[in-house]
RNA sequence: CGGGGUGUAGCGUAGCCCGGUUAUCGCGCCUGCUUUGGGAGCAGGAGGUCGCAAGUUCGAAUCUUGCCACCCCGACCA
């Protein structure tokens, strides 16, 4: 079992990385703040890919891809977007290079093929796509547009750690217009809430939803909804957002449309999205100190047979007893292969499985096929059991339900003890400086009081939370009235 | 962009202050034998522009200067 990480912060940052290589998920780039995600790593992903693409095609959405580079001109229409995200823009200013005849073999960019006009390598693509919508919607029959997109984005940050921030990362952007603000209202809180089942159902990582503050809001939008998860080290995960545009982005693109009555109006907006962090919201949520613990529903491996040999004759026997029980897995549906690799001993396999956060583990030698049993091992409590060999395809398949609720109500109960009140500034202090974890607290909503808290605590508000009940109350810095309490946090 | 630090084999490192034969150790890698129910043991082996350049010196990983790269702390952030 996991220690309690949260006593433990110094060393976490050194924990987490370790946890990265040692799974074997991602390394770092050579290329400055980017991440080379490695074939575990990305599997993960492209469950998750799978899982979230569902829920997106079951709301009605599309999937489609626009470009990678977006002319500045594009980029700086919607001025709070373009504003918001300059500073972390990589930019491409040329078009060739040519051989540099001082340095034999080396390559100088071609002075002479400046572009006319800088291309941005989009760090959101809210632009391009606005820029194209407005080629596609003349009429309210044109409308709703309900699209997604899989891409990568960049953002040049000062400070990357491997997936919750790096420079280029991979994620889903969904776009979507709407002819009426109650629409894209509607829009924005269903994305949120599918994106918290996907938390609460996929990753077991239980969130709070809310509204963020004005000043975390994101650039160009009315409103931005955020689920919040819970680290083991009692910092805050922001690990999906839905934005409400308004009307901003068709504004500043010029996108109307003809109503019913013949009337025109601009079109209402909404994006979304998740990105390669949950990668790191799932690692930072389950693991312990012997690796990643992996929710089966996210495990590109699901489980595993170690077997347990002396010499050929002993591996086909135990092939031959594995077979039938790896075909009654699979069509349950749930993935497992048998690792009979010869040139690892079974003690590095198990090791190397834990430390993967594959789910089920089990070991199969002669021992076992004597006795007509097999030893099942489940990696989130590290429990062993020796079933009826015949029993075993049923055990495995019952235990990725098992495991899938233990992990979230495990979760779950850590955010609880981990979540306080605070209604006084020196008890606000104290448990951020000491506890950690959420503290639900009153703040009379202005921006001083928000910006004093953070400079004094480093505790910003992760969200308003919608279930957050309307309460009276004193701000806890300024004592000035306040209808209800808000979520705080230290914040990855 | 400010403040600090580090560059020695694929990885992690000793040596540097106080210059002196063949650059230390561990992991990993290769070969052989024995092993296989929790990261095996023994024996042998391969692997180095000591970040780059210049200088001082009979002699530089070690001293000096310049350059480059990376890391940590802050500001910025899905």
């Amino acid at each position: 079992m996991g220690k309690n990480l949260i006593s433990r912060e110094e060393d976490y940052s050194k924990w987490y990385n370790e946890l990265v290589e040692k799974a074997d998920l991602a390394q770092h780039s050579d290329v400055r703040g980017c991440m080379v995600i490695k074939p575990h790593g990305y599997g993960i992903w492209e469950k998750m890919q799978s899982a979230l693409d569902k829920m997106f095609k079951d709301t009605g959405h599309q999937n489609a891809y626009f470009p990678l580079l977006v002319p500045k001109s594009l980029f700086e229409a919607e001025e709070k977007n373009a504003e918001g995200f300059a500073k972390e823009c990589a930019v491409v200013t040329h078009y060739r290079l040519k051989t540099d005849e001082e340095n034999p073999g080396k390559l100088i960019v071609d002075p002479k093929a400046s572009l006319e006009e800088e291309l941005i390598i989009r760090p959101t693509s809210e632009a391009i796509i606005w820029n194209t919508y407005k080629g596609w919607i003349q009429s309210y029959r044109d409308l709703p547009i309900l699209i997604n997109q899989w891409a990568n984005v960049m953002r040049w940050e000062m400070r990357t750690r491997l997936f919750l921030r790096t420079a280029e990362f991979l994620w889903q952007e969904g776009h979507t217009a709407h002819a009426s603000k109650e629409e894209a209202l509607k829009e924005t809180r269903q994305m949120l809430d599918v994106y918290a089942d996907f938390a609460e159902n996929f990753m077991a990582v239980p969130v709070v939803k809310g509204v963020k503050s004005e000043s975390e809001r994101f650039a160009g939008a009315e409103d931005t909804y955020s689920i919040e998860a819970l680290m083991q080290d009692g910092k805050a995960l922001q690990a999906g957002t839905s934005h409400f545009l308004g009307q901003n982005f068709a504004e500043a693109f010029d996108v109307k449309f003809t109503d019913k009555e013949g009337k025109q109006d601009l079109v209402w907006a909404t994006s979304w999205g998740v990105s390669t962090r949950l990668i790191g919201a799932l690692i930072m949520s389950h693991s312990d100190d012997d690796g990643l613990v992996l929710p089966p529903k996210l495990a590109p491996l699901q489980a595993v047979i170690v077997p347990i040999f002396k010499g050929e004759d002993e591996l086909k026997l135990i092939q031959e007893k594995a077979q039938p029980i790896i075909d009654a897995i699979k069509a349950e549906g749930v993935s497992i292969k048998l690792d009979d690799n010869d040139t690892k001993k079974p003690g590095w396999k198990f090791a190397e499985y834990e430390m993967k956060g594959i789910p089920v583990r089990l070991a199969l030698g002669r021992r076992d096929i004597e006795n007509g049993t097999i030893e099942i091992a489940r990696r989130d409590t590290k429990e062993k059991e020796l079933v009826p060999i015949e029993k075993a395809a049923e055990r495995v398949v019952a235990l990725m339900d098992e495991i899938q609720a233990n992990l979230f109500d495990k979760a779950l109960k850590f955010r609880e003890t981990n979540t306080h009140r605070a209604d006084n500034w020196e008890e606000f202090k104290d448990i951020i400086e000491n506890k950690g974890g959420f503290v639900l607290a009153h703040w009379d909503g202005t921006e001083e009081s928000e910006n004093a808290i953070k400079e004094e605590t480093k505790a910003t508000i992760r969200n308003i939370p919608f279930d957050s009940p309307l309460e009276e109350g004193k701000c806890i810095f300024s004592g000035n009235p306040s209808k209800q309490r808000v979520l705080f946090a230290k914040a990855y």
